[in-house]
DNA sequence: TTTATTACTGAAAAATTTTTCACTTTTGTT
DNA sequence: AACAAAAGTGAAAAATTTTTCAGTAATAAA
């Protein structure tokens, strides 16, 4: 109700702001109190933290990396960073199980009542799920993107992983009964009309949160190792067409624009369109080798959580080539 | 939704504080981003101000003392203190004007648009008027608690204030017609019958607000300076019978208990009962002379709102004769 | 001076936050 | 293992805070 000076202006948002927030009285008692307006009151405190008589700090605890997280989320658009502390960040083995764990912790924070949850696959997958504490959450969902791996009579990895997450939720499960890629694109045709394959395929739409781990091509990857799923010939045709890994199988580049070939043709999984239209994509990697690929995946917006080490995260915020900006309408949907 | 480890639950509070305070999203958002539920975040954040992840800090610019303003509040249970810092706060007369400065700023800021005030007597007072930017309020209204004090043809002190004062804030003025203390008590009932007078003191149940100057029984005091108002032998009398000094002529002692004597019933003026049904009892002195005094209308729950300086402020808090607290119930109403 | 612009106000509306409540899960105890 | 107690939960209610709005006062410009 009146013109006062700035001494005096000092003093009262000096006033108000100890009455707040170390005598914890409301804007109500404090109006009352000095006999000011309720709204007066709300504006002094407004004030007051502008020209920083009243200091908020958050002090994160040692092993916890906010900033990077911050830092992460905002320069991909993500929705979400969880950065842990790694003790071997170099080893791609332990770190893997790191971030599983992570991941773990993250999905039962996170989980709701009626999620469908789509399921990739790889170490870090493997991983959360051995660290996940069993929560029975009827009616969930769990979904398999991405057919078993490997020649058919090995289709165990995507498939078990699938069978014993919904087990430790103790809920609904749908498989992707068929391999993850097939030799010749004929065959895919008909295994997708199986009419399991099928329903697997009509529920992709429906996931809420897709948990996908994130493949680099290097030649001690599962996928080549073995020689099993792909050979090092056909990764090295992807290579040169820029690919820097995959996610389910369906790989990509730099941008993370999906590089279509001959391969791409044979894999039965979720296709990184059909991802992006899921609202949830958490990518759980981490490691000296996933830097490349996960730079693409968050460029490309193919994920919009991750879950990864402190040393990964901080490659992934090195200024890379000029910072090209994540592009904009490529994003998956937040919220 | 789920059980988190220590660790985990660390992160997320320092996460959810760091969105809060520092990204500054609502809760609301945070929810949404972390897929929590509404109240969780709002416990989560409480958590983290307990646990002391979130620090809040009020700094106070120099020259400004909460903390003395807030010991006063606490100990004394005022509505409001105001310490301001003194320059000389062993000069009596500089440290009135300094007190009469910030009563006007007090006034400035707290004056409500149908506001009744009372007004006392003083030299803090005076300077409190003299330093008053003038200010609009037709519907406040000044009313003059005590008589003019001194001799019938000095009656001006109170009266002028008041007058002065009505003037600056262009709004109503009943003054009170008479001598602050006559010769005889018969003398006060045939005053009393004055139309003028009992007007006045009509009007004292409907003060929202007194200024209230608070006099020291010192040889220097303007009430016995030129023996116009009391002499010393009067004032003796009452030193005897405990008095520390008074507050509208109505004399006190150290708990601030009124002193009933022949003098008083020759003041024509507010008692302090009726002054204690006033909602805002505003007082406004400083200075070494006025600490005994002050301690015992405090004490007393004589004042409830207190301008007064840095010094004195700091004697008031001093162990005083192991800290009789001000009596319960004894207080002015404050809400 | 008068007028226009800006800033500031309190009340009410809107938004946000906290608390309550009814219920479930976890944990400790017999 | 069965039970009771304690802790934790989300939805809704209650409380609190912020913003909007319409109007007023102060300041600047003409």
């Amino acid at each position: 109700m009146a013109r006062l000076t700035p001494a005096e202006e000092m003093r009262l948002l000096t006033k108000v702001s100890k009455l707040y927030y170390e005598e914890n009285l409301t804007q109500d008692e404090i109006m009352a109190r000095l006999h000011l307006s309720r709204s007066k009151v709300s504006r002094l405190l407004q004030q007051a933290r502008d020209v920083g008589i009243i200091k908020i700090t958050v002090l994160s605890p040692p092993g916890l990396y906010p900033e990077l997280e911050r830092e992460l989320e905002t320069r991909y658009h993500l929705q979400e960073a969880v950065v842990i502390e790694s003790r071997q960040p170099e080893a791609q083995q332990v770190v893997s199980r790191e971030i599983g764990t992570a991941a773990a912790h993250y999905m039962l924070r996170t989980l709701e009542d009626h999620d469908v949850i789509g399921i990739s696959w790889g170490t870090a997958l493997s991983h959360m799920v051995a660290a996940l504490q069993p929560r029975r959450v009827p009616d969930a969902h769990v979904v398999q993107i991405i057919g078993g791996l490997g020649k058919p009579e090995a289709e165990v990895h995507a498939t078990d992983l699938c069978r014993r997450l919904a087990q430790l939720l103790q809920c609904k499960l749908t498989l992707l009964p068929a391999p993850g890629i097939v030799d010749h694109e004929q065959v895919k045709s008909v295994i997708l009309s199986d009419s399991h394959v099928r329903h697997a395929f009509e529920l992709f739409p429906q996931i809420t949160v897709a948990y996908v781990g994130i493949g680099a091509p290097t030649p001690d990857s599962v996928l080549i190792r073995d020689g099993t799923i792909l050979t090092w010939q056909e990764v090295n045709e992807l290579i040169v067409k820029g690919a820097v890994g995959d996610i389910a199988l369906r790989f990509f580049d730099d941008n993370g624009h999906p590089i279509y070939s001959e391969i791409d043709r044979r894999v039965i999984g979720i296709s990184l369109e059909q991802l992006r239209q899921v609202r949830r994509v958490v990518g759980v990697a981490g490691g000296p080798q996933k830097v490349a690929v996960l730079r693409g995946a968050l460029r490309g917006g193919l994920i919009n959580v991750l879950i990864t080490d402190h040393v990964t995260a901080g490659r992934l915020l090195e200024k890379e080539h000029q910072g090209i900006p994540a592009i904009k309408g490529e994003t998956n949907v937040v919220s």
